[in-house]
DNA sequence: TTAGGGTTAG
């Protein structure tokens, strides 16, 4: 049967539909008052002899429209639309208008929208709608403004549209200025309006304002409470996202799979196995189901909470892994030191259909430089531009000059730095700092600490990179110097922290800390621990204390690090045999490495170290980092 | 017609 006959068919059993085009522009069906149906063309039909009075039902149209899968299916029927003299009716128009957006065509929308006869809300929402999505937000601010002008006070549906584009260019001025037409419109009590400017507030980075706004909300549903435990989390607030959630469930709002992959954020963030446990449970609990994104973040939640082989048991349980899952465990294995077990991802990934990115990639090659697998580092980079034809940008860079800078190949990591093309950023100047640390290289460090400082002065982290590295060669003018100009510009170190988790509890030190109400145990243990371990050959290394007094004092201070009063108090508040699990705020110091392998060896205790860089396993007298951290 | 989700260097 014949398309046409299909149609005429399909005409009968619409009553009231007397006229509707084929899927031809210029062929159309007309009915004459007699029912009796004919072809004519839009030049017939519209001529002056023409003696055709059709009907013109819109719903037909409507219905066609909604069966549109692609953008040249739409412009097919927006021409059949445009013959018959449709344009006229603004559901037609703005259903039109609609389709044109979801299919990311906003030149067709716009040529739409502004031959429109007619628009009211909904045509400014979706156009509004439409640019913020394409990220065209010179658009979407303008054609907000135009709205405006017209006088009409916009809608709970185009306020968010424009909120979320304020989020996405993080412009919280305009944020703010869209909050006051917010509250002229009295919409700041509308859920939707609320819940974006919660979150633009905290992708911002103003989480007083997101969290007042989120506070006030009567009725906060589980998108706004979503949003406030993202922002918690992305702030740095980890805890207190584990609270928003707990609560919610005390308010009634049961979570859904989005929420449980925020939470399964925060207890990354937090680092606290317990924590990730019950978590697990409570999605077991709850029946979630394990899907891509879900699992994906959970594998991070484990690698982060210190064991990678629970990391590893979701990532085998998962149904459907893409680059991504393969990614965040290929940066598991590397940041707990199984460079080896990384890399032999790689072919496993490539035989299951998965092609590698750039984020893989600097996984892999952040895999080599932390567990010293410098050749394979090497290929890995070739591999990657040859093979893959990704071009290596500065995070690539940063890995290959940590990979041969710790190896001490620290001119051949310089030449690396001269010759690329991509922008240095601070962190490649970092890494380079952070080996000439390791090797005593005080020139280059020099030279690295100039660009670094250049790139973020007010990062109080550079400043005290370069001091170590003058303290370590007694050049304590210089070190003062250094102090001098932190004084000067009021930055200030940041002071280390320790946390352990005994009994599903965690406990905070800090260097010299007698607030713990165990405080006299804690100092004894660690007294007799170091007279042990120095009989087991422990000597202490007074190079990272960066003071320049006598050394009974640097013995002192170096004594009562946080690390080691973690350790001291895990040892007397845990089980003999079980792991203790530790978390720094700052990378771990030199000495305190040392220490920990010796207490590993002295106690048979397995010590998990969780730095501001990476993990350190600590076993029978080493450590998984091999050193290189 | 509206919102919120996963991996990466230092």
């Amino acid at each position: 049967m014949s398309k046409f006959k299909q149609y005429k068919r399909s005409v009968f059993k619409h009553e009231s539909l007397r006229y509707f085009s084929t899927t031809s522009a210029a062929a159309v069906l007309v009915a004459d008052s007699h029912n009796h149906f004919s072809t004519c063309n839009a030049q017939t039909l519209h001529s002056p002899n023409c003696q055709m009075q059709p009907t013109i039902n819109p719903k037909f149209f409507l219905s066609k429209l909604v069966d549109c899968r692609n953008v040249c299916h739409i412009r097919q029927v927006h021409a059949q639309v445009t013959v018959t003299g449709l344009l006229e009716n603004l559901f037609v128009t703005n259903k039109l208008l609609y389709l044109y957006v979801q299919y990311k065509d906003m030149n067709d929308a716009c040529e739409m929208f502004d031959r429109m006869p007619e628009r009211d809300p909904y045509s400014w929402s979706v156009m509004v709608g439409g640019f913020a999505k394409i990220g065209d937000y010179m658009n979407c601010f303008g054609t907000f403004r135009e709205y405006v002008r017209t006088g009409e006070c916009p809608d709970n549906y185009t306020l968010p549209n424009v909120i979320r584009a304020c989020r996405d260019m993080m412009n919280v001025r305009m944020g703010t200025l869209i909050h006051n037409v917010v509250c002229k419109c009295g919409l700041d009590v509308d859920q939707f309006v609320v819940a974006a400017l919660v979150d633009m507030y905290a992708r911002c980075r103003v989480l007083d304002d997101a969290r007042r706004l989120f506070d006030r909300m009567v009725r906060k549903d589980l998108v706004s409470w979503t949003v406030m435990i993202g922002a918690c989390v992305e702030l740095g607030d980890a805890g207190e996202a584990l609270v928003l959630f707990d609560r919610m469930s005390e308010e009634g709002v049961a979570p859904d799979k989005v929420t449980m992959v925020t939470a399964v954020n925060a207890c990354a963030k937090l680092g606290v196995m317990y924590k990730a446990r019950q978590m697990h449970d409570y999605i077991l609990g709850k029946k979630f189901s394990l899907d891509v994104i879900l699992g994906t973040a959970m594998i991070d939640m484990y690698a982060k909470c210190g064991s990678v082989d629970s990391a590893r048991e979701i990532f085998d349980s998962m149904r459907e892994k893409n680059v991504i899952s393969w990614s965040a465990m290929i940066a598991a294995y590397g940041y707990h030191g199984e460079g080896r077990k990384a890399l032999d991802l790689l072919p496993v990934m490539l035989s299951s259909g998965i092609m590698p990115n750039r984020i893989t990639f600097v996984s892999l090659l952040y895999a080599c430089s932390h567990s010293g697998l410098i050749e394979d580092g090497l290929r890995l980079f070739s591999l990657m531009k040859e093979e893959y034809y990704i071009r290596p940008d500065v995070k690539h860079f940063t890995c290959m000059v940590d990979l041969l800078g710790r190896a001490g190949r620290l001119d051949q990591a310089m030449k690396l730095i001269e010759e690329m093309t991509a922008e240095k950023d601070e962190g490649l100047w970092s890494s380079l700092l952070g080996a000439c640390r390791i090797h005593g290289h005080t020139e280059l460090a020099e030279k690295a600490a100039h660009s670094l400082l250049e790139l973020q002065p007010q990062k109080p982290g550079s400043y005290v990179l370069l001091s170590n590295i003058y303290a370590k060669a007694g050049r304590w003018k210089d070190v003062a110097k250094i102090r001098e100009l932190m004084t000067h510009r009021r930055l200030k170190k940041v002071p280390g922290w320790t946390w352990i988790e005994v009994e599903n509890q965690t406990y905070q030190f800090s260097i010299g800390d007698r607030t713990h109400p165990k405080s006299k145990e804690i100092y004894e243990k660690l007294m007799n621990l170091i007279k042990e371990l120095e009989l087991k050959g422990y000597v202490p290394n007074t190079d990272f204390v960066l003071h320049d007094v006598d050394e009974e004092l640097k013995l002192d201070s170096l004594y009562s690090h946080s690390e080691k009063l973690a350790i001291a108090f895990g040892l007397i508040s845990t089980a003999e045999g079980s792991p203790i699990r530790i978390t720094k705020n700052l990378r771990v110091c030199g000495d305190c490495h040392t220490f920990s392998k010796f207490v590993s060896a002295v106690t048979q205790r397995v010590i998990i170290v969780r730095d501001a860089n990476r993990y350190h396993h600590f076993k029978d007298g080493a450590c998984s980092c091999g050193d290189y951290w």
